[in-house]
RNA sequence: GUGGCCGUAGCUCAAUGGUAGAGCUCCAGGUUGUGGUCCUGGCUGUUGCGGGUUCGAGUCCCGUCGGUCACCCCA
């Protein structure tokens, strides 16, 4: 029996390090004010249809009838749950909002590396600001969580652009708002495509005078005027070095307003790891107008960062000394002697009233079993508990050290060991 | 959703169309107090599944399911 395609099970090695991921994601984002919500897996079909998502996203959605007769979808993405949660809140909140959450994910697509139907997502959201500092502080949050796993400018960039800059640009050619969606679309493409799919492309929208040599100059502008005041403040804030500013970013999803990015992997051919960007009316949109709050977010997924974390030297020992600072044991007590397995056992629990961490072998076992059974979980120290109890006996098994020591002083002993 | 490659023991893999194997893991021993590298023994397979060709199919053909890579797109 094995799970669907796309679906994982997580045996105990695959959930710490899902933990490592999560516990660090938790912490960098609660380093910067914000709080964790939660909302649904299940929503209805509506939320993700309203002019909200759109694009590919509604291709991917696991949507079915319930016995209720209701459309529903598990959720792609959080950020409509986010926006449907705080336009019915909205009163209930000084601003702005720091939130954040950590949630599964569904996606009906075809697997690969670092892409799974369900997946987890760290989501940031930063809502009720529209200035450029609000901007800032979310990226600089992407920036410190990429840092905090071990990652340097040589390892991930942040592609930004700004969709306003396309607005402005395509103004000047006289193209219609209604075909701003479509054109965005061409240029999200033309990395990818020939340069006549590209004119093809250009020619069916109605404007005057745009060439793709146009395009691509522009795309090619050292400078992005309304990108100048963010780069100013990343800069401030000293991570410049991972900021690649980068007209071709648009996204695809239909709700972004202003600034949007990507942070990729420059290292394993994979993906982006994570994606965000503003969005000013979502929330409008979907409260039909009855609550207007302007916001800034991205997501992150867990299955590109595990992957992510392998391919980079320096996360993967950071990964590692996590694993074993929280290996399933930190002491294992070896019964040398199986009379005095009851101070064994009494002794056992004690260290564990004390915080630590302790195993020992259930059923009498050869000495030898007994220390390979305490490297097998992890432990750092093995007690051998013997015929000149009260005295113990404490092996480091790393170093193989071993030092002799009355058991009334262990716990002291072992509290000034274990750093 | 489109295309390429691959499915053999728990894992990694072998087997010119002719009796399904190895290493690792796991389990039990190496008699009575010391583990990562020793020795011995043991367990596990409807060769992903279903058809077909053949005297005979793990091997060839078709379908299907699963994995993987690329496209697509994104976390």
């Amino acid at each position: 029996m094995k799970p669907l395609s796309g679906f994982r099970d997580l045996l105990p090695g695959d959930y710490a390090r899902r933990r490592y991921l999560t516990e660090g994601w938790r912490d960098v984002a609660r380093r910067y004010g914000f709080v964790e919500f939660d909302g649904p897996t299940l929503e209805s079909l509506e939320l993700y249809q309203k002019k909200n998502s759109g694009g590919e996203i509604l291709t991917q959605l696991y949507q079915f009838t319930d016995r209720g007769d209701r459309t529903v979808a598990l959720r792609p993405e959080m950020t409509p749950t986010l926006a449907r949660i705080v336009a019915a809140h909205d009163r209930e909140f000084s601003k702005p909002l720091r939130w954040f959450n950590v949630g599964s994910c569904f996606r009906y697509e075809r697997q690969q590396r670092g892409r799974l139907r369900e997946f987890l997502q760290l989501n940031c959201d930063l809502l009720g600001e529209r200035s450029v500092t609000a901007d800032a502080e979310v990226i600089a949050l992407l920036i410190d969580l990429l840092r905090h796993f071990g990652f340097g400018p040589n390892d991930v960039t942040i592609r930004l652009s700004d969709r306003l800059a396309w607005h402005d640009f395509l103004e000047q050619f006289g193209i219609k708002k209604e075909n701003t969606a479509d054109f965005l679309n061409v240029v999200d493409k033309m990395e990818r495509e020939p340069q006549e799919k590209t004119e093809e492309k250009i020619s069916l929208l109605q404007h005057s005078g745009l060439t793709v040599d146009k395009l691509r100059d522009f795309m090619a502008s050292p400078r992005i005027p309304v990108l100048e005041p963010l780069l100013e403040e990343l800069e401030a804030r000293g991570l410049r070095d991972f900021i690649k500013p980068d007209l071709s970013i648009v996204r695809g999803l239909a709700y972004y307003t202003g600034v949007v990015f990507e942070a990729f992997a420059l290292k394993g051919n994979l993906r982006a790891v994570a994606g965000g960007g503003r969005y000013d009316r979502l929330i409008h949109d979907l409260s039909n107008g009855a609550v207007t709050l302007p916001a800034v977010g991205f997501g992150m997924g867990d299955a590109v960062m595990l992957e992510f974390l392998k391919e980079v030297p320096r996360a993967t020992d950071r990964e590692a000394s996590f694993h074993q600072a929280t290996a399933a044991c930190q002491v294992y007590l070896v019964i040398a002697d199986e009379a005095q397995r009851a101070h064994a056992i009494r002794l056992a629990q004690q260290l564990r009233d004390a915080g630590v961490r302790v195993a020992f072998s259930l059923a009498p076992e050869r000495v030898g079993k007994q220390f390979s059974a305490a490297e097998n979980v992890g432990a750092t120290f093995a007690v051998m508990i013997g015929a000149e109890w009260p005295q113990l006996k404490v092996k480091r098994l790393s170093s193989r050290e071993e030092v002799s020591i009355p058991v009334e002083s262990l716990s002291t002993w072992l509290s000034s060991e274990i750093s």
